[in-house]
DNA sequence: AATTAATGACTGACTGGACAATCATTTAAG
DNA sequence: CTTAAATGATTGTCCAGTCAGTCATTAATT
């Protein structure tokens, strides 16, 4: 009987929100997402309870498109190594291609107003990784370390050729085959 | 002629904001990090000109001490995996030792006022592990890629060990010979 | 079909609080 | 007696969140 919500806002502030952030950082202003948004700072606050609801659920929203982008076209029919260098360039690409998004994740992963809620849904969308993780590594040389700590080590060396790959595009892919051998060394 | 500067005061200030930090965030005041430092919030601007040039100092202070932890005792008359693993266990023992102070580097380290001055001052105290590194893995499978991409690589796995060790403390010493490992078989 | 009533989304000026940095005084050292 | 450090109250700025008034949408009534 009233005016219905709008279906495009709340998508158009976590985008807005995603490339001021990835610009000013967290500190950016609601003011800021807002205008940038095409939003007045009021109606940002009609569909995100405070800033903090905002950031959780920007970051559930991104983790969540990340690990939908690292699993598409996954099928379990073929040899395992592919299967993972599969994954593993899927990841890569999207983080590079996307830098805005990958930056603001990078900058919501270790602020303090993501609730524990928020990374557990976040984790849930990786389980097909971790599954596929613990298939590849099961019976390498760190088949008796807790699987936490095999898939902490598989994130920092993704993150580190992340980083590198953006420092050196040019040479990306190679960067990209590289941490997926020292990756592959490591575990297998 | 005048009244001296108090030569215990900057360095209580940087003991004092490395605490504050690590329990608030980079937001931290000024005023609980003068506080917290038995200090008032007036005399911290007569030893550090701005919060910037606080953060600044502190974080070249902190990473100053890591690296002088890391190399500790350090020589080159013994098999180069020892000398590794001695650098290894001392980096991730200093980094385990303080969790303040690494929780405050970790923060320092993504925080954009820290001016490419500092982060090149910062890095002149890494020199010696970059050597090592580079000694370590000229012949290794990565021996094509830039040795900065190596470092990077070995800065992700240590990353990631500390915070598992950081995570599960009963068996740090176990999860940090586990990284070792993983980093040998990665690098060398 | 036309009119009106009810609802709740929309807007941007505004508020209250927090914070970095300053400054007028006071205190201590040479 | 001179100089500069120490102090904490103060200032100007910025920002998250609020609110009073407006407007779009739908449902009910004629």
């Amino acid at each position: 009987m009233a005016r219905p919500r709008s279906d495009i806002k709340p998508s158009a502030i976590i985008a807005g929100a995603t490339r001021v952030i990835a610009s000013q950082g967290l500190s950016a202003s609601t003011a800021a997402i807002a205008k940038e948004s095409g939003v007045s700072n009021g109606s940002l606050f009609t569909y995100f309870e405070t800033k903090a609801d905002l950031l959780n659920k920007l970051y559930v929203e991104l983790k969540t498109e990340m690990a939908e982008a690292t699993l598409e076209g996954l099928t379990d029919d073929r040899d395992l190594r592919e299967q993972a260098l599969r994954v593993w360039s899927q990841w890569l690409n999207w983080a590079t291609s996307y830098p805005e998004k990958r930056r603001t994740l990078a900058l919501l992963n270790v602020s303090d107003d993501i609730t524990a809620e928020s990374q557990q849904t976040a984790s849930r969308a990786m389980t097909e990784v971790r599954k596929l993780l613990n298939r590849v590594s099961e019976n390498g040389p760190m088949r008796d370390t807790p699987l936490e700590f095999r898939l902490s080590l598989m994130n920092g060396v993704a993150e580190a050729t992340i980083q590198f790959m953006i420092h050196d595009p040019a040479d990306a892919d190679t960067h990209c085959t590289a941490g997926f051998e020292a990756f592959w060394r490591m575990t297998v």
